[in-house]
DNA sequence: ATTGATTTGTTCGTATGTATC
DNA sequence: GGATACATACGAACAAATCAA
């Protein structure tokens, strides 16, 4: 239950129905008909989401986004849900889409065994025509048994969802600046040896098994990403 | 309560003293003699430091960080607490340490109001003697009045928090791949226009008002930035 | 393969504390 | 000071996934 409602309150900010503060707690509790608790559980994730400034005793306010000239990506949410950037879908062109054995630098990477067998998928993304990133996804096959053409064309994580009914539970993620070969110079447009934004993602399901993992360099002019922490008083 | 279980749960993890999986839930019960709510609520702070996996009907599971030979900085945690690196403290050296008003841009950046008066703290800083970032920060002097020479040469989130109380609440923050100017260059010993890895970061106390805002760029080897999410089933 | 015990997930009710207005 | 609003804490019950006999 308190999914749906953190699904809701999410909806009502991204279409401008809350701009600037929420109903008070003891309103969403009539107007959902459920107990403060499950209110206050719904609110915890619309936080973690990184749309909500929470202040005691005054209410909930939603973060207005920088209003910058930026794209900008939310990494607080889960990345499956981090492809819909703002500003439409992404078109894909695919480079490679076969079945690999996961060398040892590659298992590391992914939190797999090492001589196990992988999907693998290489792809690069356009937003609104433009060059958008260079991606490689991973899915172990011994999880993940069967891809279709299709389905890697457009989304793989929709496809996994309606068929198997395989969600992601939860993301490790790692952020860095990575010096790219020439190879992907080349489809990138850039330089050998320029630094680029590169975003290395492990996705588990609720029973804890890798079902993806990834490696997406972004390209996109201005993209920013963004993330939401609430610290913890000692 | 929960604040003070969780941290002791998260040091237990960061001393090595559970390397796989947690105690149950009711183990925990037993041992801080609190309610199964109150443990379930520290988890929930330990899980989003990014240092937990949970399993339905398994357990609490310690995520190995990548033995990769990265430094790993972990974005999960509250961005005064990211000071603490793994290897030692931050070793700084002060550029400059002035008030000035802000202009449009940094305003907009700082989310503060245009025109006010703020700290700036430029400083580059070293990790084990070796260079690691350059960090422009800024403190609206309405909400800090004052701040000695001595904790800008040292850590100006203790003093804060020693000095006022004053301590962060939640963080709004940004990564981007950004060009460097010439000046920028020379004391990053790069070249103008590489790309470099770059964080803003607004900073709010708990009543919402920012006290800090900055912008910081990573030039250590290899340096990694880890973050972690849940995703929800909609 | 089924069953039963264990373990985490969800939801409710209630009470009290603390900051803001 | 009083009312409002969010924060913390306890107890209880049932659901759902896992695990072991």
């Amino acid at each position: 239950m308190y999914h749906k409602v953190a699904e809701d309150i999410i909806q009502a900010i991204l279409t401008n129905k809350y701009t600037d503060k929420l109903p008070t707690e003891k309103e969403l509790v009539a107007q959902y008909h459920v107990s403060r608790n499950t209110i206050r559980k719904a609110l915890d994730v619309v936080f973690a989401h990184g749309l909500l400034r929470r202040v005691r005793g005054s209410g909930y306010y939603v973060i207005k986004k920088p209003l910058q000239s930026q794209k900008i990506l939310n990494l607080s949410i889960g990345f499956d849900e981090n492809s819909m950037v703002s500003g439409g879908p992404l078109r894909s062109k695919v480079l490679k889409f076969d079945t690999i054995t996961a060398d040892k630098d590659l298992a590391l990477r992914g939190n797999v065994a090492v001589n196990s067998r992988v999907y693998r998928v290489v792809r690069l993304r356009y937003l609104q025509g433009q060059l958008y990133s260079l991606e490689e996804s991973y899915f172990p096959r011994n999880v993940v048994p069967f891809l279709t053409e299709e389905s890697v064309q457009t989304s793989i994580f929709s496809f996994l969802r309606d068929a198997y009914q395989m969600t992601g539970s939860t993301s490790e993620n790692y952020v860095h600046a990575s010096k790219i070969s020439e190879q992907q110079a080349d489809l990138l447009k850039r330089q050998q040896g320029d630094q680029i934004l590169c975003l290395d993602g492990i996705n588990y399901l609720a029973s804890g098994k890798v079902f993806n993992f990834s490696r997406t360099y972004f390209v996109y002019d201005n993209l920013a990403l963004y993330y939401h922490t609430q610290n913890i008083d000692i």
